[in-house]
DNA sequence: GCGCAGAGCTGAATCGGTTCAAAGACGGCC
DNA sequence: GGCCGTCTTTGAACCGATTCAGCTCTGCGC
């Protein structure tokens, strides 16, 4: 009797079977009233709580989603695991918190870990596509792809039109008159990095007077970008680019905080423009121009997609591409 | 057959009881070498999964460890999390995070719903200590508190000294010369902020000749340091404070934005200290100075309180106690 | 040849809800 | 009174892994 009361006890306690408990519990409207609320009393009496791996066990499934990032710490990832908390709570789901560190051998671990668990569904931005996520798939548990285009064919997945911010990005930084800009990022491999260069030289490509020059990284945060601002900076005052294009605000603060150091003014020396639109972009000291994704969004949108697959009868895979907006401030403006 | 084969399937397919791939399954030293194989290869070709939920419901507790935050979205509670994720993985364990945006009943329902998971146990931030922190533990599953020092009769608890970390901010003012301190921060009602102010004064009383000051604040975001950094740049120069303390990094950021953007130079006019040391703090344009909490180690240390808790006979509850740290960068140091 | 130890394996009981066919209760109607 | 339909409630089967008492087999010692 300590500890745990089940639903016998309460069954025992209200003098109904352990059906009619169950059915308190699930259907409640199937149930006449006087005895739901002997139910009701019985349970608050005993104090007694579900047991969720008995009721999964029966149902098949369970009632929680995993969630497949790269990392937590990184903000981007924290605003898009905020909204599919909110979608996933609002359905009664709770949320399993999964960090790969971008490491194949953690995902697989972790997802292993997620098919055991029998969860709802898995939402993931992958680092490799293929090999369990396959698996998973055909083990019955969807999986939606996010900030990743997937085959539509098998999957749902929801993204950010990456090419289209650097386009935003160079237009923006044209129009302002700028004629050398400097695409500072990397790696190349990496999708996102690429999509937004390609987006900026399209649009460059498209101006004859006007220069597009690529400073690669070797990774996407402050240090990398400090790293890049200082190598500008070192080049003296005369081969500096009017403006700065970098893929994600973290390379773009470092950067902004390089040049400041070296002396030299932000937007009236150079402009820069960011990616992300984090929180901390507005919060700079020169407030920073940045691609804003809408990444709450993509969170809430791609456990909407999940839902989907597991409740609709004649699921169709959808491709959700989001557009992104720039958000002028400061940093790129004279 | 199709979907999802179970044990009894696999032990068909090797020949074997269920009994003994079970044994393969947990307890592989038992079971004669050959016939282990026999059971993985037959656990291989079909593509066996354990289901978690049949295992937990025999066994009595899951592999599942609840995280409750304020907010993942802070950076503060994102590397708590990493901590604890990291060490719960290291012991096979899932994290199940939830968030409760300072809300009493969201901390409520999603206690319910991790009663009726039976995690191994709770982490939490909470807001409501009592309620239904004690029905989880009446119900044996343990709760760690953190960022939070509980009763050590009843519970484990961690945390990083807040008095000692004003202390330190106020200290390294003072010896850097400054005698007019203003300490930003609010609502005071919150534990922290109180006891960081505390600090300070403290130690501004052994000393006649500094003066401390205080301006609150309804928020501890970027916007709130922003109006707190405004009010002082209309006061004008001649009631400028020389140092400012901030209650947090976010606080501090705003103030050295709006600082900035009245001309005013950090820390040549005025000195700031922040407190957290978030990762944004070395990337302002001036770097922050601020004092370091160590958050993954908070995070770490909780999980490993908690396990502690789960595995030992005769748990002792404990309370860790953690030093922040002064880190002096570019915004204190003329 | 017999007894015994120990390794290896078996298979039924068990965990605690959910579900559903069927039984029971009750009222209305001919 | 008998029959029918509706509303409630019952209780046993079931989900799939774990566990453990007990069975079989082998080898060894006397």
């Amino acid at each position: 009797m300590a500890g745990a009361p089940n639903i016998r006890e309460v069954a025992l306690r209200a003098g109904v079977s352990v059906g009619t408990v169950s059915n308190v519990l699930n259907r409640p409207e199937l149930v006449a009233e006087p005895t739901r609320e002997r139910v009701y009393a019985a349970i608050a009496e005993l104090g007694f709580v579900r047991n969720d791996s008995a009721r999964q066990l029966r149902v098949g499934r369970s009632r929680t989603l995993g969630l497949v990032v790269l990392d937590v710490a990184n903000p981007f990832f924290t605003d898009v695991a905020r909204g599919v908390e909110d979608t996933a709570n609002q359905h009664g789901l709770a949320v399993i918190l999964c960090n790969t560190d971008e490491d194949p051998r953690k995902e697989a671990s972790h997802l292993d870990l997620l098919a055991e668990m029998r969860v709802q569904g898995v939402l993931i931005n992958p680092i490799d596509i293929d090999g369990r996520i396959t698996a998973l798939r055909g083990r019955g548990i969807p999986v939606v792809l996010f900030d990743r285009l997937g085959d539509p064919a098998v999957e749902c997945s929801v993204a950010v039109d990456d090419v289209l911010g650097g386009r935003l990005a160079a237009t923006h930084l044209i129009e302002a008159g700028h004629r050398s800009i400097l695409f500072v990022g990397g790696p190349l491999t990496l999708r996102q990095v690429q999509e937004r260069y390609e987006g900026a030289a399209a649009v460059v490509s498209a101006h004859d007077d006007v220069e597009l020059t690529v400073l690669t990284t070797t990774a996407l945060n402050v240090a990398a970008g400090r790293a890049a601002g200082d190598r500008l900076a070192a080049g003296g005052r005369d081969a500096l680019p009017s403006a700065v294009f970098c893929a994600n605000d973290l390379l773009a603060l470092g950067v902004l905080q390089a040049l400041t150091h070296a002396g030299l003014r932000v937007p009236a020396d150079v402009a820069i423009v960011g990616y992300d639109d984090i929180d901390f972009a507005a919060a700079a000291a020169v407030p920073l121009s940045s691609v804003r994704q809408p990444r709450q969004q993509l969170g809430r949108t791609a456990a909407e997609l999940l839902l989907a697959e597991t409740t609709e009868d004649e699921h169709e895979h959808r491709q959700v591409v989001f557009e992104p907006e720039l958000i002028v401030r400061d940093s790129s403006v004279r």
